[in-house]
DNA sequence: CATATGGTTGAGAGCGCTCTCAACACCTTG
DNA sequence: CAAGGTGTTGAGAGCGCTCTCAACCATATG
């Protein structure tokens, strides 16, 4: 089995140089091109990656970046749901992919991700507004592509939702069924999903002249927290709720259900994210749906274009839809 | 930024040579690297992965492959636990990890796999019988540590634990407990736990002299084709069924719970995995435990173990434990 | 004082590939 | 027939690093 390109030049009778040319697709006659490929086949020869992208600097090597606990990495079908776009699409691309979790902290994961060469680019989960890993990749020279992004993110590539957009939208639709006092479950505090779908709900409430005075109850994108949200919420007295997302709203919904409360009937309720499950839980629930999936593969494919041209940032916002289900409209759509 | 060694060796006064071995751990005089490693972090320098394998021949990158379908992957506990546990060990050898999921045929994965080169080596899931992902892995050069694997594999570097054993064990916990029409509900056909599940169950069987005749059925390790197995059993009469494993189990429980019968009264159940449900189910689920992470981070570490010594094959065979609870001992453990 | 010893250093040869450049053969054109 | 393409090829430099080898220095030893 030949293992370099010398030894498969001498095999062929022709100059390294050239056996390169048919590999990479130079300009070669047609019958040289038949006769090395030939020897090639015949010897099942693979090139060096290492010896390739130290000549040419590119490696065909993404990393991905998903700072969170590993546990909650899998529990969570969100960050599942992001990692499967991105591999498509990789795969797609014949790109190989390193991913670093959450084994270690912020600081040392950038260092070792800033210290394995060898990276074309990464794509890098920005969930928190404040995030010393997010902040040193953008810092350094590695092309690096955001999911999710801060409004000081201006300068960065990333792929994200409008979130305020989102959350207004549904707050409306909340208002357009004729409730007037619709709470809200935030998400966690310190993440932007978080603090701008408050935005969104709030913005929406004041165009409505509604008022929010002790209808923010702070969640943490959990069905616990959900519950415990609901209760003073429920206290406080409430027609609606829109949580966070749509775990947060499954939480909700177990202690409507403990305190024998109508849906939609007595409290209306709204989630966010449309997971597989918003569509079996009872009743079925009004979300907004974003393509996580394509998040994902958004995200690969921007970080594409950024290695193409390394000085054009590459921003996508994706778009969300209001999925209208049972628990805000009652059983008239079933 | 100084940004190669030459560069570093020319601010520090000293020889690329002499950089080099204060970075790689060589004998410099104090003097002497005292002076480099300041240079060195005023600078901070970070060498170049591509040439430094060039140079050495080692990456510092291992693959993992799972070569399961992505949404399944991060359904199943099973692969996220796993992956976490590899992860752990990977991240304390400052160690990257490129990771393969199903997105493509097991034999244009393989092809990718290869060719990436840039690899020191791989860890692989080896679930089923028939895998040619596998067999090509194991005919490559590339040292590679199957997670599970076959009889024919004897060569190889594998982490394991005895599911012969195991299945055994638990079945004679059921003969124990009085039991003597005991069903078994196997895992997915064609994959090596199923297979040796099913063997450990009939071994304990035998030597009870025990009948197993109509009392398997086959599932697919969830939880659907647990009810649709228990249906079976329960028609053909059983006092005690081995699931395969968890999520069986409980598709088992719900098929129980719904004819009315007692567990274990009328039916004693256990499974395999003790997935962290398992003890969460009503009755707590006897099952056997099997450190899952334990396998991920037990695989990183014999494929260390075979890079230092590429001819000893590492073979790790966890240990198993038996957990009663009462799904099959009644209450008295409470 | 010659020689051996051990620690420290630099020169330089690769690692396997890509890519530029010049050389060459063969056509076309004035 | 000279001049100028056009297409194809090989030589060779260079990517940034590691590692061997020989040189060097200071010190210890006969």
């Amino acid at each position: 089995m030949a293992r370099t390109l010398d030894d498969l030049a001498q095999l062929s009778g022709v100059s390294r140089a050239t056996v390169s040319r048919v590999i990479n697709g130079g300009p070669v006659s047609e019958q040289t091109r038949r006769k090395v490929l030939q020897v090639l086949e015949s010897h099942d020869y693979r090139p060096n990656l290492a010896a390739r992208s130290l000549a040419k600097g590119r490696t065909g090597v993404i990393g991905v970046v998903m700072h969170v606990d590993p546990p909650l990495l899998f529990e969570d079908p969100y960050f599942a749901t992001l990692l499967h776009g991105l591999t498509d699409v990789l795969a797609e691309k014949a790109a190989g992919m390193m991913l670093w979790l959450g084994n270690r902290s912020k600081e040392e994961t950038l260092d070792r991700i800033l210290g394995m060469g060898l990276l074309d680019g990464v794509v890098v989960t920005a969930d928190m507004v404040e995030d010393p890993l997010v902040d040193g990749l953008l810092v350094s020279d590695l092309p690096t592509v955001l999911i999710g992004h801060r409004r000081t993110d201006l300068e960065a590539s990333y792929v994200d939702v409008d979130n305020v957009h989102a959350a207004d939208t549904v707050t409306r639709h909340l208002i357009d069924i004729g409730r007037r006092r619709i709470g809200h479950i935030t998400g966690r505090r310190g993440t932007v999903a978080a603090e701008d779908r408050l935005q969104g709900y709030l913005n929406a409430m004041r165009r409505a002249k509604l008022s929010t005075d002790g209808l923010v109850a702070e969640g943490d994108f959990n069905q616990p927290s959900g519950i415990e949200a609901a209760r003073r919420l429920l206290d406080a007295g409430v027609d609606a709720i829109f949580a966070a997302n749509d775990a947060t709203a499954s939480g909700v919904l177990e202690e409507l259900e403990a305190r024998g409360l109508a849906v939609p009937g007595d409290v209306a309720l709204a989630g966010f994210d449309d997971l597989d499950f918003a569509s079996e839980l009872d009743p079925p629930l009004t979300t907004i749906r974003q393509g996580v999936h394509a998040h994902g593969s958004e995200a690969a494919r921007a970080l594409f274009g950024l290695l193409d041209s390394p000085h054009t940032p590459q921003r996508v916002l994706l778009p969300t839809e209001l999925v209208i289900r049972q628990s805000t409209v009652g059983g008239s759509l079933q």
